[in-house]
DNA sequence: CGTTTGTTTGAAATAACTCAACGGGAGTGG
DNA sequence: CCACTCCCGTTGAGTTATTTCAAACAAACG
């Protein structure tokens, strides 16, 4: 799909599980454009605790801030292993064949990070362990679709316990009974790293009621 | 500070509480800045659970997105009466002295928003009751800080019980302990939609633990 | 093969929720 | 001015969801 020639005219960066992509002191001149392996954005309080506030998955573009000319805000650090292509920022007015006009996909790739952000708030502030984990778990198996990279009901799903609580908010051993939950009901599999949606819709049913259209009441407590 | 011959020269809207300033169906072709009143955006769950994911106060620019051409995604409602101008968004660019350089400001003020995001992320994932409603009570004062607003440790605070709670994701009778608690040991002062931070040290260490700088290590799980 | 990292389990503790009811204040209409 | 309602704040008691601590186990790793 991608051309293969513009592809290859970045730089291909490796980067070990934990090892940063971003900081949040040091200033970045390039976005990087992933290409195998998941990373994650994320605050860490002084007491420990940790909150993951964004994933970047394969095809996806991390920190398209970065383009506002800012430094980062939060760090970015790989979960797995990771490679991604480093494009510099000064290129990338210079080429519209290969990120197009760049300011209107800047402002798409932010209003898409925003609803992301907003997304997640909902989540963490409105439902209960097991809907939050089921919706994580629809939301990277239809991200992952969106890029290809899914077959017949089966991912990769490579993060941690550890990980995934951090993302939802709620423990790790937490986590662990939740998911056994959802194995044990058939909803889904998960094993070395990889996911099966054995009831997709199930699974969604369980990821929380959707939200209401604009036209509802704006303010209803019985 | 502000000019006043550019302040008035934009049409002055009234809203009654809980009235839409925007629904995500209509398109919106203005941009209001918050002359008097808060407002609220929020997302509504089928089964009638509620997050409200940002609140715009006296001051502020609501709704930044708008500009970039897209309909609003969450309806915003007045969370009390609420006066605000309606700035066209075609006047934007024609006018330098009231909005600078329009681009730039675009792109602060979406990367304000999204950081405010950020933050409520963290906020609800990483955060005990009260920890988060001490939070909101300094980011409230510190933002009508900033335009002004507070005088001498006192500020407004008109957000109902059942708000807050909405905002800080828990249930609006365990909000009204938390608030008692807080009030019980002195630290604050909450009467007839007035705030007063009676301890404003004190408030602050109970908003939880600060954000590691970015030196510090990716992942620390002991 | 030992060490580390990740998962699983149990039992006790606790934070937060639900339900239900009461009371005060602010409007509103008679 | 009273009675009414509605919205909001306040309480209490019982329940549930989630956490914590601790330990054992399994899998990956050098």
């Amino acid at each position: 799909m991608a051309n293969h020639a513009t592809q290859t005219s970045f730089a291909l960066r490796h980067f070990r599980r934990s090892e940063f992509l971003a900081r949040p002191t040091e200033h970045s001149d390039n976005l990087y454009r992933i290409q195998e392996g998941w990373a994650g954005q994320y605050r860490l309080l002084k007491d420990g605790r940790r909150q993951i506030t964004a994933l970047f998955l394969p095809g996806e573009y991390c920190e398209p801030q970065w383009l506002l000319g800012a430094s980062a805000t939060l760090p970015v650090v790989a979960l797995t292993p990771l490679r991604a292509y480093a494009i510099p920022l000064d290129q990338i007015s210079r080429r519209p064949d290969h990120l197009g006009d760049s300011a209107a996909r800047v402002f798409s790739g932010m209003l898409k990070a925003m609803r992301g952000r907003e997304r997640w708030i909902v989540n963490l502030g409105c439902l209960t362990a097991t809907e939050r984990i089921c919706d994580l778990i629809c939301e990277v198996y239809d991200r992952l679709e969106g890029t290809g990279q899914t077959i017949k009901n089966r991912c990769a799903m490579p993060l941690t316990q550890y990980e995934i609580a951090d993302i939802v908010g709620i423990s790790p051993v937490h986590v662990n009974r939740v998911l056994q939950g959802l194995r044990g009901t058939g909803i889904i599999e998960l094993r070395n790293r990889r996911l099966v949606l054995c009831d997709p819709a199930a699974l969604r049913h369980m990821s929380g009621p959707p939200a209401t259209v604009g036209s509802s009441a704006a303010i209803a407590e019985p």
